[in-house]
RNA sequence: CGGGGUGUAGCUCAGCCUGGUAGAGCACUGCGUUCGGGACGCAGGGGUCGUAGGUUCAAUUCCUGUCACCCCGACCA
């Protein structure tokens, strides 16, 4: 491609809406537009690098032999209907209407419709296992997208989904699935990890994430220090404590807290840690109308794992204040599991502390030296926290650490969710109606994009993984304008490198060399080519890399050659 | 959804308080000089000041509504 006819719409000056590096550099490079608020166009310099992530990802879900196509974006309201997942769903999906006022959604994902598609084409358990994918634009409708490509509404995805007429077999699949991940995120020169996810509004009960290591990512990963388990912070287990609970020796005794709410508060006023105190927060219950949950004051909700429990409504609900006040007699800083007329899970590290403090459902009162046995009764124990850095590891090996990490990948064990929900069944061995069991697999193809340069660039822009860059070679010439015989060579040169293979960008404006400099390794082509009268004269042309501050002069006559090695033809 | 902020040229912003219908830098066009790390001079083009209404002889400026965009929060027991 020679630059005159490329549109490369780079930029000085960074635009003020901004905020995170990846979103500055694909803005200052022309690689994105934005028309609305997270929805953006992929200027030409951006869709190369898109393609890029694309293709790697094409080619390794065919070598695991997931099959591709293509299914619409637009999606009919009673396949929702079907699956539960219409009323489900809540607002992040895009309702439409057509002409005739029958409902739409622009699909935010596909197990409806590839489900339909199963039920209606495979008919025996002869045609499975049977894997597909789709590259295409989704749509979720974010609470608040930003920074860029990386939380936008319409993003591209990889979205693969497998039928099993078993377990062992779905688990084999995921198995491939996982390693065809791992190839992937590893042939595009990303650092990323592989962690324990929570399913979400997918469904299902077995699921791992791919995260990019990085510290602008909005997902908090928990590691152990001494072993690999590796977690989303959101689904890593907090392990019983050692030691339980002993007694309190001193009477339970209500002291006045007045105008102290927040554990803060109340802890600064009664001299007290937030360890001995306990929190109770009052959420929708399933079949109840409030669930008391208690925790130690110094740990925080863990709101997937409280909405799990049986006990709990999911999606979680904290009750309204109002609510509070009529139901249990005073404001929300004023309740404590004592006589509480509602069912009451306890966390486990709650659970184990005694001698504590907590509200006294009393308007500004709190007890002192509560005990959970003597002043409580039977509790109902659960994993309801957050982990914390040095909380054990679940695996039993070692401690806790976190990091941070973008989410570009998550598979899925789904199970019978979708196929019992919308009768996709095939015959067995038996000849017996049995539904299929199904896993799905996506990946973030958009999001990589982001994540990439979030881990490779530096002060002059973007230093793109050879896999991912938009042009492998800049060749540029050194005042073009002014030599014919330059220009000659440089054509010749240019029409050699892609006639050899290369994917070139030629960069033949009449600018000033700092110009063209600055442009290259703002695009963060990984390998340029720098030609002048000079080098004409003296027979050579100027290799450099883009990580590398080191030059290389190669011979005119022979540069193909010693080209090769440092570049691999695509 | 709650809170905060911003809308003036393609981009970054000034002007607004103290009304008199617009400016800088970058970018763009032409000419000249320059030419291996974002040059310089001269001459240009480009804005119904987000939008609707109000006040006023007069509104980018003051008032009201509205829309868009950005940031923070959505743990409070």
């Amino acid at each position: 491609m020679r630059t005159s006819q490329f549109l490369l719409a780079t930029q000085k000056e960074t635009p003020a809406d901004a905020e995170i590096v990846s979103h500055k550099l694909m803005l200052r490079t022309g690689m994105i537009s934005k028309l609305a608020s997270g929805i953006y166009t992929w200027l030409p310099m951006g869709l190369r690098v898109l393609k890029k992530v694309e293709t790697v990802v094409r080619e390794e879900m065919n070598r695991i032999g997931a099959s591709e196509l293509l299914m619409p974006a637009i999606q009919p309201a009673e396949l929702w209907t079907e699956s539960g997942r219409w009323d489900q769903y809540g607002p992040d999906m895009l309702r439409i209407n057509d002409r005739h006022k029958r409902e739409f959604c622009f699909g935010p994902t596909h197990e409806e419709v590839i489900t339909d598609i199963a039920r209606n084409k495979i008919r025996s358990y002869k045609q499975l296992p049977l894997s597909f994918f789709q590259i295409q634009m989704k749509f979720r409708d974010e609470i608040r997208p930003r920074f860029g490509v990386m939380r936008s509404r319409e993003f591209l995805m990889k979205d693969a989904y497998s039928f099993h007429l078993d377990a062992e077999s779905l688990e084999k699949t995921y198995q491939t699935m996982y390693e065809a991940y791992t190839k992937i995120f590893t042939r595009l020169g990303l650092n990323f990890r592989a962690v324990l996810a929570d399913t979400g509004s997918i469904g299902g009960n077995f699921s791992h994430e791919f995260q990019v290591l990085a510290n602008s990512g909005e997902d908090l990963l928990a590691f152990s220090d001494s072993s690999d388990y590796a977690a989303n912070v959101e689904r890593a287990e907090a392990l019983p404590p050692a030691a339980s609970a002993t007694k309190s020796n001193e009477p339970i005794k209500t002291v006045n807290t007045e105008n102290h709410y927040t554990v803060e508060q109340v802890c600064q006023f009664l001299a007290i840690q937030p360890q001995q105190l306990i929190k109770t927060l009052l959420v929708k219950g399933s079949d109840t109308e409030i669930v008391a949950l208690a925790l130690r004051g110094d740990h925080e909700l863990n709101e997937i794992k409280a909405a799990k429990h049986p006990k709990v409504a999911n999606p979680l609900q904290f009750v309204k204040d109002e609510a509070i006040q009529s139901q249990v007699g005073c404001k929300p800083g004023s309740i404590g599991p004592i006589k509480l007329n509602i069912p009451l899970i306890v966390d486990r590290d709650a659970a184990a502390i005694s001698d504590f403090v907590c509200g006294a459902n009393q308007e500004n009162k709190h007890c002192l030296h509560v005990d959970w046995s003597r002043d409580v009764g039977e509790i109902e124990i659960a994993d309801l926290r957050k982990v914390v850095p040095g909380d054990a590891s679940p695996d039993g090996k070692g401690k806790l650490q976190f990091a941070r990490g973008i989410e570009v990948g998550h598979i899925f064990q789904l199970g019978d969710k979708y196929s019992k929900a919308m009768n996709a069944n095939v015959c067995d061995e038996s000849g017996k109606a049995k539904p299929m069991l199904m896993g799905c697999y996506g990946i973030g193809i958009s999001r990589i994009v982001a994540a990439a340069i979030e881990q490779n660039h530096d002060e002059q822009g973007i230093v793109w993984p050879e896999p991912l860059a938009p042009f492998q070679i800049a060749l540029i010439p050194v005042n073009l304008h002014k030599s014919d015989r330059l220009k000659k060579m440089c054509e010749k040169i240019y029409s050699e490198l892609k006639a050899a293979g290369y994917d070139v960008l030629y960069d033949d404006r009449q600018e000033r060399p700092g110009v063209l400099f600055a442009d290259c390794d703002l695009i963060g082509i990984p390998h340029r080519l720098v030609l002048g009268d000079k080098g004409l004269d003296a027979n050579f042309i100027e290799y450099k890399a883009r990580n590398s501050n080191e030059t290389k002069e190669l011979p005119l006559d022979n540069y193909l050659t010693e080209l090769k090695n440092f570049v691999g033809v695509e």
